[in-house]
RNA sequence: GCUCCCAUCGUCUAGUGGUCUAGGACACUGGCCUCUCACGUCGGUAACAGGGGUUCGAACCCCCUUGGGAGCACCA
């Protein structure tokens, strides 16, 4: 058995009969004394989806919380499946969230010379071995354990080898502890204990020399001084043996934290038919960065009460070992209304910097938003009541451009045989004194004394349709507040067209 | 098959042995507000997976069962 290592959060028991030693080992002190270094590690095969945008989130929470440094890292060693384009969607993400960090990004393919390096190293400490079995003989191994209701692992015969196989090209296996136990100490699961003889040597360089996932990591949060590892618990199982290996390098162990993963609205693995499941898609749909940033970090995390989170909040009250354990279901409705949330929060103007491109988007050019009203008085009036970006964009879009008809519905429901309630409206409304909403209303409300046995519905709707296209607007004095006496005048004289 | 993880309203969660006839939020739903749509506001429906322990006392501790999930690659 190797050396045991001293290391930050780790314990390994010697087996009974060896008498002596319990390595305990929580140095407390230096974790308080060390800055905080955390990363996000994606791998460039796919859009950056919405569970991993939540590890990265905690992971950056936990670096800006405990004035750390987060690092961005693409694991890009899988060749054939790692693209460009993922990797130009990660960091375009990660920039639309507002998710900065501190160092990167760095790419695994740039650091095979250090891999190498290391590899050597181990190979000449005997850390590691080079091993000749053929794929044939591994599988037929793993075959027979099976069978037996065993857990399928390399049983070691190379272990020993000295001797190279002709005509075989090695790989190269970690030796790992044949007995005992590694405790992981996980800030969310708490201990989890590993026995060492359920870990095979597994393999750290293909045969073409590359290094393995489970080895790049290991080096790589080591050379960029990882203190605490955040990511999906699908790699708790992987810990284990990534602490060994750190151990067999001498390197100091990291704070360990696997969050659980976000499952979709039917409980089950969230995939492309639950929706959305790429960040970006949530850009195109409307959704405020810090909206859905606010929607991740309540899943599986909370602070008393407490819905809706600024960004400045979620950093301060944030903490990593109060997330929970289980996984959570990914719940669009609860993200529509924090979105919501967010949107009524923001000042009017602030909104309309992000409502801009939506705006373009649905055609409200430069020149047409220029030609209308302003657009953070819009906004306010939309404000409380949308609950997306596009949704607003498209109602805001009324305000710049006039409807060229009306909807169908609407026009039979409230204008249908009103040309002399619209006649008698455009004549008050032209004679108004001043135009600003409190004096239109009180307009409105004399025509509904005078004409609708004082149901102010039954002049609003007839206007509204009449300026609007529809029976759905804000206000319809505040409306035509916005839109300038002008305007209304001219929408009514069109939608006579209308009845 | 083996190892590991997980388990409170439909969903996100509060709850760490008595203050729980289990709190909040989304959704759903009834009322109020009201020119439409929203917002807001007042109310309602709705949960401790099951079984054993431990204890004077268990949603909280232990065990088992059940049900979910992950891992067991020359993928990451």
């Amino acid at each position: 058995m190797p050396r045991v290592k001293r290391c930050l959060s780790v314990s390994i028991r010697i087996p009974a009969g060896q008498r002596g030693c319990y390595y305990p080992v929580f140095d407390s002190l230096r974790l308080r004394t060390m800055s905080v270094r955390t990363r996000f590690a994606p791998s460039p095969t796919g859009y950056l989806h919405i569970g991993g945008v939540r590890t990265a989130l905690y992971s950056w929470l936990h670096a800006r919380q405990q004035g750390g440094h987060f690092v961005l890292r693409i694991e890009d060693t899988d060749v054939e499946r790692s693209t460009l384009e993922a990797t130009a969607a990660i960091l375009e993400g990660m920039a639309w969230l507002g998710l900065d960090w501190d160092e990167g990004p760095f790419y695994q393919m740039q650091r095979m010379d250090r891999y190498r390096e290391v590899l050597a190293q181990m190979l000449a400490a005997g850390t590691a071995y080079h091993c000749y079995c053929s794929r044939e003989e591994v599988d037929a191994m793993r075959e027979n354990q099976r069978g037996r209701g065993e857990k399928p692992r390399y049983d070691g015969r190379c272990r020993q080898r000295t001797a190279a196989r002709d005509g075989v090209t090695p790989v190269i296996r970690f030796r790992s502890p044949d007995g005992g136990e590694t405790v992981v100490e996980d800030l969310i699961h708490g201990t989890v204990r590993f026995q060492n003889s359920e870990l095979d040597d597994l393999i750290i360089a293909r045969s073409d020399g590359t290094p393995t996932y489970n080895f790049c990591v290991v080096v790589d949060d080591w050379d960029m001084g990882i203190t605490h590892v955040i990511r999906g618990d699908d790699h708790l199982n992987n810990t284990p043996r990534q602490m060994q290996i750190l151990q067999a390098l001498g390197a100091q162990v990291p704070a360990y934290a696997h969050v659980p993963m976000i499952l979709g609205p039917d409980k089950q693995k969230l995939s492309k038919r639950h929706g959305a499941v790429s960040v970006l898609e949530y850009r195109e749909q409307g959704f405020l960065p810090d909206a859905l940033l606010n929607f991740l970090v309540r899943l599986g995390w909370s602070h008393g009460d407490q819905e809706i989170f600024t960004r400045e909040e979620m950093v301060e009250f944030f903490r990593i070992d109060t997330v929970n354990k289980a996984a959570s279901a990914f719940n669009p409705e609860k993200l529509l209304w924090i979105n919501a949330q967010h949107m009524q929060r923001l000042t009017p103007e602030g909104l309309t910097q992000h409502l801009l491109p939506y705006l373009n988007a649905v055609g409200v050019t430069e020149s047409l938003l220029a030609a209308g009203p302003t657009l953070p008085a819009v906004v306010a009036l939309l404000q409380e009541r949308s609950k997306t970006l596009v949704e607003m964009a498209a109602a805001a879009a009324m305000f710049y451009v006039a409807p060229v008809a009306g909807e169908p519905k609407d026009v039979e429901k409230h204008l249908h045989g009103q040309g002399a309630l619209l006649a008698t409206m455009t004549q008050a409304l032209g004679a108004l004194p001043n135009w600003e909403a409190a004096a239109i209303h009180s307009v409105l409300q004399e025509l509904a004394v005078t004409h609708a046995d004082g149901k102010m519905g039954k002049v609003a709707q007839p206007l509204r349709v009449a300026v609007a296209g529809r029976a759905v607007s804000p206000p319809i004095d505040a409306t035509l507040a916005l839109f300038g006496r002008e305007e209304t005048l001219a929408r009514l004289q069109r939608a006579t067209a209308w009845i």
